[in-house]
DNA sequence: CTTAATTTGTTATAATATAACGTTTGTTAT
DNA sequence: ATAACAAACGTTATATTATAACAAATTAAG
C-alpha cells in the first residue's frame, strides 16, 4: 500500500474541509470568512491553498462563476478533463462524469495542430426541479 | 434583404472595433484604456458594451481569462455553443469551429434530466508553433 | 407627440486576485 | 543529526475585475 495520497498542508486542509461541506460551489472570499475563526487571515492564504488543490485535483475552479467545488471523480485523475452542468437559475453547479464525453474531447484534435492538454467544459441550462417550475 | 443587422450605440460601436483590432483577446481595462480618446472614461462605459457584444454574440468572453474575443463565426448565430483552444505558452486563443463538435455537445444530455441550453469549452495545450521552439 | 425602453455619464465601491517580503516548517541526502 | 533545499506560512499592501445607484440624454414605437 503505497503512501500515494498527498500530505496537505494545515491550510489547506482547513480550505479543503470547507469545500467539502458545503453543497455548492464556494467563493475565495466566502471560504475566507469560514475559515477566520480556524486562524487564517488574509485572502492570500485562502488563493494559495486553493491554488495547491487544484493543482492536485482535489477541487476544481469553475470559471463563470469564479468559484471553487470539490472534486467528485475519486479524487480526479481526470482534473485535465473537467466539465460541469451549471443551473441558470437555482445555480447548482454538478460535475459531469461521463466517459464517452471526457474520451471524445480528450481525443479531439484541431484543424491547426494543437494537441490539447486539459479542456474545461461548462454546461448552462435548468436543472430538473427548475424546469418543472 | 430584412433589417436582421443589430444596430449597435456608439459605446457598442467603438469597443467593437477595438476588440475586433485586436490580435487576440483584450481585457476590459485594456480596452478602457484605448477608448478614452474616444470620450469613453468609466469602466462601467465598456462593461455595459461588452455585456450588450456578448448577448447578441458578437464577442464571446473567454471565462479562464477574463479576457474578451471577436466571434469568427460569422456574427456566432452559435454563440451558444462557444469552443476555445488556447495555449498556456503563447496564450493565443482561437476559436474552435467544428460543426461535429458542437453538435455532438448540443444533443448531449445529462443523467439527471438537465437540458443544456448553452455550452462554453476551453482547451488548453501548446499551439503549432511553441510545440516546434 | 409622448410614452417606454435603452443607452449614457458619473461617482463610488464591491469583489476577485496577486506582489513582495521575510519567516517557519518539512524533506532529502549525506 | 544536520546542512541544504523546497514548500508553506504570515503579513501588508496593492492590483485587477466588476457592479451599484442615480440622473440625464437618446432612441424606438404607438
Amino acid at each position: 500500500m503505497t503512501q500515494k495520497q498527498e500530505q496537505l498542508s494545515k491550510n489547506q486542509q482547513i480550505v479543503l474541509s470547507i469545500i467539502e461541506k458545503a453543497k455548492g460551489p464556494l467563493k475565495a472570499y466566502s471560504i475566507l470568512y469560514n475559515v477566520q475563526k480556524k486562524g487564517i487571515k488574509a485572502p492570500l492564504q485562502v488563493y494559495r491553498a486553493l491554488e495547491k488543490l487544484i493543482e492536485i485535483g482535489k477541487i476544481h475552479k469553475i470559471e463563470s462563476k469564479n468559484a471553487f467545488i470539490v472534486c467528485k471523480n475519486s479524487d480526479c485523475e481526470i482534473s485535465k478533463a473537467t466539465a460541469f452542468s451549471i443551473c441558470e437559475k437555482c445555480e447548482v453547479v454538478d460535475e459531469v462524469s461521463n466517459v464517452k464525453l471526457s474520451n471524445y474531447l480528450s481525443k479531439f484534435n484541431d484543424k491547426k495542430g494543437m494537441k490539447f492538454k486539459r479542456f474545461n467544459l461548462e454546461f448552462f441550462g435548468l436543472c430538473k426541479r427548475c424546469k418543472i417550475k
